[in-house]
RNA sequence: GGGCUCAUAGCUCAGUUGGCUAGAGCGCGUCGCUGAUAACGACGAGGUCCCAGGUUCGAGUCCUGGUGGGCCCA
């Protein structure tokens, strides 16, 4: 069966949509499982896609090297999963159906029902996995769609329950009390995660206190906060020891002030600024100066304060009651000398570190808001207000009692709720944790799988060494139901581990739970029987759970750890994980890790890799609400995802991909379009030509030695594909891959050319179609797990159609082995070499304004080794070819022609030379260049001696000091590289230029031929008319040749009747007429 | 403040275990080719490989210390 014809101009989206349609209906994807089924398994486990929106181009980059990883592996004939995860359970979701409503509250959400406010989550979870899954297929994304896990899966949630149960059991699970970020209008606290994406400049009140000494009438601290609300639940303070302190004295008070904050410029550091140049503000010494005068009566040393107690602020509310008789000055390490007054407002029910502060001293907490930011009743005039609308009254009220000193206007970063923009506050809450002091256990885990690249590792070590214990609650209502019942009679709680726990233990609502998933508000109903004391009726906690717990145990329970024990040992653990870097060392990873050692005590993957992000083109993130994000099947229908494949294949994983039209425009132009465009050249000849692959074939010996050489560098090439995408390195590959599809083309093809047009098929003939035809079937093999359609298309045209035997899918057929018997690595290099001579020559022509197109009688090389002079002789013809040259010839020495003149650089060499400047010069002239050239190639310098009797009258020559200048005489042109002299002869005979001549004719009348929309092989009649005798005699001498060319059946030098093209020219300054009609062929 | 990481042409990036006269693409300039043409090729200009030390016969590459960016932690 013939080839089918190539468009050259191929819309590439719209040949992926027929491949997607082909695979669709041949079940291509099933047939490869089939073939694989029962082999060797390569595990993969996929890390899942949050199932909230529709994909962005960013998705695409991770899911690439999914699938291609997949693809490779089973090429190689393994058994593969091929599961696709979702992410479903979790406050995104959460926050996108809140939006459809128009909620603004927790309240809102408890109106309309909790149970109908998760089913929408789940809908909304189904709905955008649904739409996710088809947009994967359009990626070429092979996987088993309709067998994807579900985080909200019950098996999922139950595996998470067994997983608590087992930390319960080991005593891991407590309620704890912590200071966290807290959104007031969402009422729930703010992950660390969440809280780097809420980070916004705000300006704030701040504040400058005077807390009274009590045992020191008179004396006072000097306090600075940003946050005055705070005050109503001051402790303490706190000041650095070693760090000294002044005692300034204004009027008839004293003030304690850290000294170098007492004396500092201080700049407040707003953003687009950089360190140094911060807006500043009034250093605290100005402060003192606007009030009069001051003196500074002492410097004290931080700890000779610490102890003395103070009047707080706030002694007056109920609320404050129980630090009235605590107030003192503490110690701190963590005290600045940069910012504040040196000595630090301690409230440990209102700030992370205060309150951990707090908590090693023994401080009591004040909490003073409720969930909604509002204050307790306990707080006075305070009460019922919220947080951020009381600065002004504090300051307000603090003046009428003498205890501001100054205010201010403070402009910093403030976290803010990530969505709904409000401003975060620190709040006191009680949650779920896991212990974390056994995580040594966790860094063995992590040590034993492999990273990519390798600082992975150190990076989630370092996580692993800092992080505090994991809390796992979140005071919500979509995501996993924590199975923890807690007894409010006596404090004792229980972590459940199955459902059918639950069953048992349940003393009643077990009816009204049973035939839902263990979600809220369902699971709630179920009350179960205290422990400890015997109460029957105790709730769940109200919290849900983390959800990297939700994405975590899938090693398990997608595995079938808990229902298939024997199908999981097979598969478990993965060889390979691959996810976007940044934030998964503390998510996924993390909890991947934890979750698995806390199971089994061993990591539940072997290789994890990482990629970086996916920029815009400008580098910036992208980001909806920037307008710079780019949704996924806009770009696939743009440009095609085979192209937005390669771009992320190619590019370095720990960095950062810029992705934008121009990026996409060079893949396209660096790999698809050459790719495609030898295909068709290929495709579209053979097709003429009738070359059957079966039939038409070639022994080795019958190669010439562009055939030996690509298939060589072809060998090389699959040598280096095993090694790349065995090592997860396929940005290798795709370099060489560029590098081997330029020298195909600009160099195989182009030089072959010819080989493929002639008449017969002669041996020559049929060594280039099948070499070509080997080079093309198996490089498409190498790139099909990158660009599987592009790669489908070509397979599907060369081989399957060809073949009836051959598998219909390029992705059925085994990953080529290199050929080691092909390799000749002699003959790559003089390839090389070949190239660089022929680039010298081309400079050489260039500079004397010689043009390929016309001949000339000599070639002449110097070479400057043995692979040089190899390379002449074997390649021979192609020097003759390629530079259009009549003779070449290899000469060892050319001094005769060639000379070389020596110039000082008096640009290095006149400081070199200083006041012996003109002797020096004269010396350099004098010397022999030649000698010269010799000495500094070789890395020598040249003693000059100016003067003999002085030190410095000695330089040292090098090569920079001088410059070289090689001439060629009149009648040659050259050029030269290192010890390599290239020349070409400029003498033109008449015979040559008349040669030059028909080549100038013939171009033009192939011109002329491709614009009167002729086909390749329609032969023509030829008119060339001039009035110019050489035009003539070179038309007269070449007449045959140029008919040859052209295809023409007859040359006339006089009009044609009726001309199908026709066009006037100069060449060489005269001007010639060109007219064609296509011939009428008489059948013999 | 600590950890990790990055810094190579105007821009985007390659540079394997140290061997380099440091490369590619884009852009720029000049020219060429013309039945692979939504192109392509050649030639050219453009670099103190962030800085300073060190190891070495030899450092873009390894070590130490800076400077500047990124991520993370505190």
């Amino acid at each position: 069966m013939a080839f089918e014809k190539v468009d050259p101009k191929v819309d590439f989206p719209a040949m992926e949509r027929d491949i997607l349609a082909f695979w669709e209906k041949s079940h291509a994807f099933d047939k490869l499982r089939e073939r694989n089924r029962g082999k060797p398994k390569w595990s993969f486990l996929d890390g899942p896609i949050t199932a909230n929106n529709p994909m962005g181009v960013h998705h695409a980059w991770g899911r690439t090297y999914k699938d291609l990883y997949q693809r490779y592996h089973a090429s190689l004939g393994r058994e593969l999963r091929y599961q696709n995860g979702f992410d479903c359970q979790g406050l995104w979701v959460e926050v996108e159906v809140e939006k459809a409503h128009g909620f603004a509250t927790k309240k809102d959400i408890e109106t309309f029902g909790i149970g109908k406010f998760v089913q929408e989550c789940k809908e909304r979870a189904n709905h955008y996995a649904a739409i996710q899954s088809e947009q994967s297929k359009r990626l070429g994304y092979w996987m088993d769609w309709d067998n994807s896990y579900f985080t909200m899966s019950d098996e999922n949630n139950y595996g998470i329950w067994a997983f608590l149960k087992k930390c319960f059991e080991k005593g891991l699970i407590y309620k704890g009390v912590d200071v966290m970020p807290w959104c007031p209008r969402c009422g729930t606290g703010i992950s660390q995660m969440e809280m780097n994406e809420g980070y916004r400049e705000v300006g704030h009140t701040s504040v400058f206190v005077k807390f009274p000494l009590r045992q020191r009438s008179g004396e006072n601290l000097l306090v600075w906060t940003t946050t005055p609300w705070t005050l109503s639940s001051n402790v303490a303070a706190a000041v650095k020891p070693g760090m000294t302190y002044v005692k300034v004295k204004q009027g008839d008070e004293y003030f304690y002030v850290g000294k170098e904050n007492f004396e500092s410029a201080r700049t407040q550091p707003v953003e687009g600024s950089n360190k140094s140049n911060h807006p500043s503000l009034m250093a605290i010494v100005a402060l003192f100066k606007n009030k009069g005068d001051f003196e500074i009566v002492e410097e004290v040393l931080g700890e000779t304060l610490v102890g003395l107690t103070y009047d707080g602020p706030f002694d007056m509310l109920d609320g404050a009651t129980e630090a009235v008789n605590v107030h003192r000055v503490i110690a701190w390490e963590d005290v600045t000398s940069t910012e504040g007054a040196g000595i630090v407002h301690i409230a440990p029910g209102c700030g992370s570190e205060d309150y951990h502060l707090g908590k090693q001293l023994g401080l009591p907490q004040i909490a003073p808001l409720f969930e909604d930011g509002r204050f307790r009743p306990e707080f006075g005039y305070l009460a019922g207000q919220r947080f951020d609308e009381v600065a002004d009254e504090v300051v307000a009220d603090l003046k009428k009692r003498g205890m501001l000193f100054a205010k201010e206007q403070y402009i910093h970063r403030y976290p803010h709720c990530w969505r709904c923009k409000d401003e975060l506050v620190y709040r006191l809450v009680d949650e779920w944790f896991i212990k974390m002091d056994w995580r040594e256990k966790i860094m063995n885990s992590a040590k034993q799988a492999s990273w990519i690249p390798s600082w992975g590792l150190d990076r989630e070590l370092d996580w692993l060494h800092n992080m505090g214990d994991w809390m796992i609650s979140k005071k919500r209502y979509w995501g996993l139901a924590l199975p923890i019942w807690e007894c409010h009679a006596c404090g004792h709680f229980e972590v459940l581990g199955s459902r059918d726990e639950l069953s048992s233990r349940a003393t009643s609502g077990w009816e009204a739970f049973d035939g839902n998933s263990p979600h809220r508000p369902w699971v709630d109903e179920v009350k179960i029987c205290c422990a400890q004391c015997g109460d029957n009726n105790v709730s769940r906690v109200k919290e849900v759970g983390n959800p990297w717990l939700d994405a975590s145990i899938v090693p398990f329970s997608t595995m079938g750890y808990f229902s298939d024990p024997e199908y999981w040992k097979e598969w478990f653990p993965a060889d390979f994980v691959v996810e976007a870097l940044p934030g998964q060392f503390r998510n996924w990873f993390y909890a991947l890790l934890t979750v698995s050692t806390v199971m089994v005590d061993k990591p539940p993957f072997k290789v994890l890799k990482g990629h970086g992000l996916v920029l815009d083109d400008q580098g910036k993130p992208m980001h909806k609400s920037d307008g710079n994000a780019i949704w996924f099947d806009e770009a696939a229908e743009e440009i095609g995802v085979d192209a937005m494949r390669w771009l992320y294949a190619k590019t370095s994983p720990e960095r950062n991909v810029l992705f934008g039209p121009h990026h996409c425009d060079e893949v396209r132009r660096e790999m698809i379009l050459p790719w495609w465009n030898i295909y068709s050249f290929f495709c579209n000849l053979a097709r003429v030509d009738n070359f059957d692959p079966r039939e038409h074939t070639t022994s080795d010996q019958d190669r010439s030695l562009l055939d030996r050489w690509i298939l060589s560098d072809l060998n090389k090439l699959i040598a280096v594909a095993h090694e790349a995408y065995s090592q997860f390195d396929v940005a290798k590959l795709c370099n060489e891959s560029r590098r081997f599809i330029e020298v195909l083309s600009t160099w195989y093809v182009r030089r072959s050319r010819r080989r493929f047009y002639g008449p017969e098929w002669i041996q020559d003939k049929r060594a280039a179609y099948t070499t070509l035809y080997e080079v093309l079937t198996t490089f498409n093999r190498i790139i099909a797990p990158i660009v599987p359609f592009m790669a489908e298309s070509i397979y599907r045209n060369l081989v399957a159609n060809q073949d009836d035997d051959a598998p219909e899918s390029v992705h059925h057929t085994p990953f080529p082995q290199s050929n080691t018997a092909l390799i000749d690595e002699a003959l790559s290099s003089q390839v090389a070499a070949t190239l660089r001579l022929v680039s010298l020559a081309r400079s050489a022509r260039k500079d004397s304004k010689l043009k390929v197109r016309q001949p000339l009688a000599e070639l002449v090389v110097v070479p400057a080794n043995d692979v040089e002079r190899k390379a002449m002789e074997r390649f021979e013809d192609h020097f003759l070819e390629e530079l259009n040259v009549k003779k070449v010839n290899t000469r060892e020495d050319a001094s005769d022609t060639v000379s070389t003149t020596l110039k000082p650089n008096m640009k290095t060499l006149g400081p070199k030379l200083g006041r012996y400047a003109s002797v020096g010069r004269k010396m350099v002239a004098e010397l022999d260049p030649a000698q010269v050239e010799l000495a500094l190639r070789n890395g020598e310098t040249i003693s000059l001696t100016l003067d003999a009797d002085s030190d410095e009258g000695t330089i040292e020559l090098e090569a920079q000091d001088v410059v070289l200048t090689k001439s060629y005489g009149d009648d040659w042109a050259g050029a030269c590289d290192g010890a390599t002299i290239v020349m070409i002869d400029k003498r033109l005979t008449p015979a040559l230029k008349n040669e030059g001549i028909a080549r100038d004719i013939i171009r033009n009348v192939q011109n002329l031929r491709k614009d009167a929309g002729l086909d390749i092989a329609d032969r023509i009649t030829l008119s060339l008319c001039s009035d110019n005798a050489q035009l003539g005699e070179a038309i007269k001498t070449f007449t045959d040749y140029i008919a040859s060319e052209t295809l023409a059946t007859n040359i006339q030098t006089t009009p044609l009747e009726s001309p199908t093209g026709q066009v006037d020219v100069k060449l060489d300054g005269q001007t010639i007429s060109i007219s064609l009609a296509k011939a009428v062929l008489i059948d013999s």
